[in-house]
DNA sequence: TACTTATCCTATCGGATTAATATGATATAT
DNA sequence: ATATATCATATTAATCCGATAGGATAAGTA
C-alpha cells in the first residue's frame, strides 16, 4: 500500500496539470479546497514534491506552486518514490527503500525474492508509463463511457 | 509492502511443502530454527494457517503442521491474503481490503483508480500462478545457474 | 514603510499497526 | 503420570502515519 501522502500528491499535481500551460500556478489553499485535502498535511507534501525538483514555487500574494516538467513528462513511479511510497511488496525487492532480508544468505538463490522481483517490475512498468496527461485522458474517456449509459 | 507475517508463512510452508509427500509434518520448533524466525510468532502465523484451511495440525507429541494440499496447489496470492498481506497499492482497489476514498464522488471515473486496478491485476496474475512447487523450482533453477559462474 | 498574503521549516501529537512475548489451557503420545 | 506439542488470548514495545502548531521568510500592494 502507498501512503495518503503519495495519494494525495498525485492529486494536487493532477490540478496542477490541468491549468499547465498558461503559467498555470495554484496557491495551496486553493488545491486543499479543490480536492478536500488538510491543508497543513498539502503544506509538506508540496514542499516534499518540490524538495524533488517537481514543482516550483513562488512566495508571497499572488504565489503558488507550479509544475517544473510538461504533465506527460511527469509519470507516477515518479510521484510514488518522490513523497516515499514504496511500490515494491518486500524490502529486498525495492529499488528505494531496499534492506536486505536477516539470515538469507543468498539474495541470488532466493526463489520468493525472484517472484516479487516480477511483480515489481510488471508495477513499475505500468506506472513508469502513466504521466499526469495520462490521468487526465483516462479520466475523459471514462466520463464518455458513463455517458453513454 | 506485505507484513512480515506474510514472508514468514511463505517460508515457513515452503518448509513444508519439502517435506509433503510423505506424510510431511514438521513442528514449530523445526521450522522456527530452520528459518530462523521467532518461536512464538510462527506460533501466530500457523494457527492463522490453519484457520485459513491451508495447513493441518496434529497436537501432543510427534505433532506438527502439515499441507491440506499438494504444494502446486497452494498460491501465492493467497498465502499473502490469508494472512492480512495486501497486494493492491490503494484500498480502493484491494479485493480484500476495500475502502471506498472519502470524497471521491465516482470511483468509476477516477484516473488513478483505473490505473491502479491495472497495476493489482498484474501483480496478482503472478502471485497466483506461483504456487509453492514453482517456488522451490525456481530456487533449484538458480542454484544451478549460480554454479556454473 | 507598513501591511497582507503566501510559502518555508521544524517540531510535535495521538492513534493505529506491527512484530514479538507471555501465560496458561488443551490434547496426545509413551 | 508425564512430557511434548499445539491452542488461544492478552499484552507489550516500537514504529509509522496522518495531521497539526507556530513562527520565520519572502514578495506584492497601498
Amino acid at each position: 500500500m502507498i501512503p495518503k501522502k503519495s495519494k494525495y500528491a498525485i492529486q494536487a499535481l493532477k490540478c496542477l496539470a490541468k491549468v499547465y500551460p498558461d503559467q498555470g500556478k495554484l496557491s495551496i489553499a486553493q488545491i486543499a479546497a479543490e480536492e478536500n485535502i488538510s491543508r497543513k498535511f498539502l503544506e509538506a507534501i508540496l514542499l516534499q514534491l518540490r524538495h524533488n525538483g517537481i514543482v516550483g514555487s513562488k512566495m508571497g500574494p499572488n504565489g503558488g506552486y507550479y509544475l517544473l516538467q510538461s504533465p506527460d513528462e511527469i509519470v507516477l513511479s515518479n510521484i510514488i518514490r518522490s513523497t516515499g511510497g514504496p511500490i515494491a511488496l518486500l524490502p529486498c525487492v525495492s529499488l528505494n527503500f531496499y534492506e536486505p532480508c536477516e539470515d538469507c544468505p543468498h539474495e541470488e538463490l532466493c526463489g520468493l525474492h525472484d517472484v516479487l522481483l516480477e511483480v515489481r517490475e510488471a508495477s513499475v512498468r505500468i506506472l513508469s508509463k502513466t504521466s499526469l496527461s495520462d490521468l487526465i485522458n483516462r479520466e475523459k474517456k471514462l466520463s464518455k463511457k458513463n455517458k453513454n449509459k
